[in-house]
DNA sequence: CTCCCTCCGACTGTCGACAGACTACCTGCC
DNA sequence: GGCAGGTAGTCTGTCGACAGTCGGAGGGAG
């Protein structure tokens, strides 16, 4: 008897599920910054229940990709000139400490080989908008990663959101100076000489860049 | 006319109440680390639906202050040995932008001395657990309310839930020890003279002390 | 023409119920 | 005595419906 096939079953709830299709509904900019969510909407269009897309719109909320307006009802979150310059200082430091505790490791030279495997994958995103901002991320959080600091990668994807919905705020023409290679490859460089100071200054001086990137010429 | 008295209406919705209702029964003790949180007998006991107790849970999930077990049951989350002191390296990165942040205020004056206030309130406290409790973690949201960073103070309070079921997961006989006046003294005085260097070490030591307090002689 | 009142539509808040899934126990057979 | 199978109980997942509230359109009075 053969016991190959048989496709792994999806165990996700429903709510996981929806969660997912709206999250990815967001950061693809299906739905603009500013936009209402109505649950009645969402449930007929997504064929699920009300409360089903309630819980995963609420989810959303505390993730910032969705924010409550007037009378409780949703819509797609966008960050004001100063949140966004308070949310790269926060980023700087909590890159800051990833890049400390990644020095500090053993196994630092494995780190920088994965680092450079994630800006291979930007720079082979090409003129692919999404695929950018996906492999720009994905550098972030896996340099949040390989500090081997659980709680520092939650705290960092607790951020993510409120990025995504900036960075869906602007004009895709202009963004992708900001996501080149070239912008990451100091920090890794640092990391891999071991230079502590060094590297904190490199990504200072990168979200200081973000910032200044994302709060000029806003909105679209 | 009188328009005087007409007492301010409470406005919050059910699941809010519900919400800081549960959040209270686990920071205050009720529900003990890996207590089983069924929906049907907390909405039973609140006199309320059982999806709005479902809402609730499901924020606190996000807030870390519960955590999914087997078959979607939620339990009162306990942190790992490991997760304790990634979770305190993140404060110190946190704290150590707020006391950067302070220090390059103009105002500076102004928020030591509300931080000399918030170490009045932990004076004050006396032999009450609870209050210490209060007016420890009190004072180190203040010091990154006084960053006028939102973003920061956001990403304070995403921990918070888990420093709290860390702290409640001890044994409070002994917990008085690190929450005294004494060790946030150094914090203020260093940001009062402007010398961010030691302020950071002081930020990081404090951490570091607390780390140690929390991962030694675990579990009450 | 303007202002106010009323009615209507839309949206969220809350609830109770049904269904599915897993656990633990209990029984009968080997 | 031990193990397989069945069975009851309990928990969460999901749904549809009712109710309350807010904003706006529309009509009538001044």
């Amino acid at each position: 008897m053969s016991v190959e096939p048989l496709p792994n079953i999806d165990r996700s709830t429903l709510r996981e599920r929806v969660l997912r299709a709206l999250r990815s509904a967001i950061t693809s900019g299906a739905y603009r910054p500013g936009d209402h969510l109505g649950e009645v909407e969402l449930a007929g269009r997504l064929g699920v229940s009300r409360g089903t897309v309630r819980e995963a719109l609420r989810h959303l909320q505390q993730e910032g990709l969705v924010t409550a307006g007037n009378r409780g009802m949703l819509r797609v979150n966008s960050l004001s000139v100063e949140e966004i310059r308070g949310l790269f200082r926060v980023r700087a430091a909590l890159e800051g400490l990833a890049v400390t505790e990644i020095i500090a490791r053993p196994d630092r030279s494995a780190a920088v080989a994965a680092l450079r495997a994630a800006v291979d994958e930007l720079a082979g995103a090409g003129d692919d908008f999404a695929a950018k901002v996906e492999a720009d991320l994905g550098f972030h959080v896996r340099l949040c990663e390989l500090s081997g600091n659980p709680m520092l990668v939650e705290s960092w994807r607790h951020l993510e959101g409120r990025m995504r919905v900036t960075i869906m705020n602007r004009d895709p023409e202009e963004a992708p100076a900001m996501m080149t290679p070239g912008r990451h490859a100091p920090i890794i460089e640092a990391i891999e000489r071991g230079d502590l100071p060094g590297a904190l200054a490199v990504v200072e001086e990168h979200m200081a860049a973000a910032a200044d990137h994302f709060t000029s010429t806003r909105a679209r």
